[in-house]
DNA sequence: AATCAATGTTAACAATGTTTACATTTAAGC
DNA sequence: GCTTAAATGTAAACATTGTTAACATTGATT
């Protein structure tokens, strides 16, 4: 079948995929029509026949980068053969890999720039909403039945949690940390400091991860 | 003295007054010339008579963004007659505190969308820089002398504490909290939780603040 | 084959940041 | 005090951007 220059085929998929190819390496705020058009040599007006505006393709951008970041998290806080200190300890490590990996998806996703459109894709109060927050409060629950964590509002140690997370990635994307590359031992000193506050010493702790039998042991005391 | 119309007297300390009142109900990205030009009375182009461009007027408001920052926060972390303990606990609320006053000023200092800006303005591992984060790293190491504080990169455990701040501040002030006011519990959690992973448990720690002896009690072990 | 919905184009618009040429005011030097 | 230069402001024009309206082309349905 030979294509004519006219109707493209597929032209709706295609301005997604340029568009996040193009944030792979620039800046949400330096997508244009013009890079989607010039990409898929139409014109500048063509995106009007498949989305309602520009908003319109971001909003779904963020819809499927939820998605995309969601495929990455979920299954390391609820793979069922690992003990939970260590799901703890790999989604750590997974969701500022994530961010490094994806920095201006990442903050599309979290960030303020786009936030009014967020609104109507997310509910972070709904479990099933795609953001990993259900994920992790049920872990935290699934914590607390068994003796490990602190039995606090699983809603505020979630909290906690993503705070360090969002912090510690933000901070690193956007140039604060100071260093050039960031070392593995920042990440491990942040999930023992993480773990200090939430665990209960009530509960003999399981872990495959050597590193992380020796955050647990106890500290000398007074 | 009579004003003419023409010569404003301070039209350059007058932009940016404007700017920073704007900034206090409108989010950075709708800071226009316009805005500017209408509220003073004067043409859009007259900006250019006293900065180069707008990117030049943004990044002196950064630079008075941070000096306003720093002048809330520094004095908190080096009040000579608060126990170093105290000082924390304070600089804890007082630094989510501003961000929720403040959040598009916030976001202007410490987000991605005038980075290149930041970038000629402060420097991290300046401890001089208006960042707050050398006072911090002082403090750090203040405890560390007096046996409070783990004896670990004090670079390290400020990064780690700052992680939490900034994320905790990004996401109430970008909504993502799930409430509608966020409870002095949390903060009051998340600051247990950080104190949990600093301190030695090989020096009795001096508070007056009752919460925090609350904090430090040790847990029940195994 | 005729018709219509889907899809694309061209031209125009307003808003924005910016530059250039020009106008007005203030200040300095004589 | 007058002249002149520097400082400060304006008006007009430009490119870029998102957007809309009128028009053109294609493909599918009948």
């Amino acid at each position: 079948m030979i294509k004519n220059t006219y109707h493209h085929g597929n032209l709706k998929e295609n301005f997604l995929e340029i568009a996040f190819t193009f944030i792979a390496t620039h800046d949400v705020e330096k997508l244009t029509l013009k890079v989607l058009s010039d990409a898929t040599g139409t014109s500048r007006s063509a995106i009007y026949r498949h989305f309602k505006n520009k908003d319109a393709l971001i909003a779904l951008m963020i819809e499927r980068g939820f998605e995309k970041f969601n495929d990455t998290m979920a299954p390391v806080l609820t793979n069922p053969n690992a003990p939970l200190v260590d799901r703890f300890y790999l989604a750590t490590k997974t969701y500022v890999a994530w961010a490094k990996e994806h920095p201006n998806l990442y903050r599309l996703l979290f960030g303020n720039a786009y936030a009014h459109l967020r609104d109507d894709i997310i509910d972070i109060n709904d479990d099933n909403s795609l953001t990993g927050f259900g994920a992790l409060k049920q872990a935290i629950e699934e914590g607390q039945a068994s003796g490990i964590i602190e039995k606090k509002s699983s809603h505020t140690q979630a909290i906690i949690i993503w705070s360090s997370l969002h912090g510690l990635s933000s901070l690193i994307i956007d140039n604060f940390t100071g260093v050039e590359e960031v070392s593995s031992e920042l990440y491990d000193a942040m999930f023992a400091n993480l773990l200090a506050g939430l665990i209960t010493n009530k509960v003999k702790i399981i872990s495959t991860i050597p590193l992380i039998n020796t955050i647990l042991k106890p500290k000398d005391t007074l």
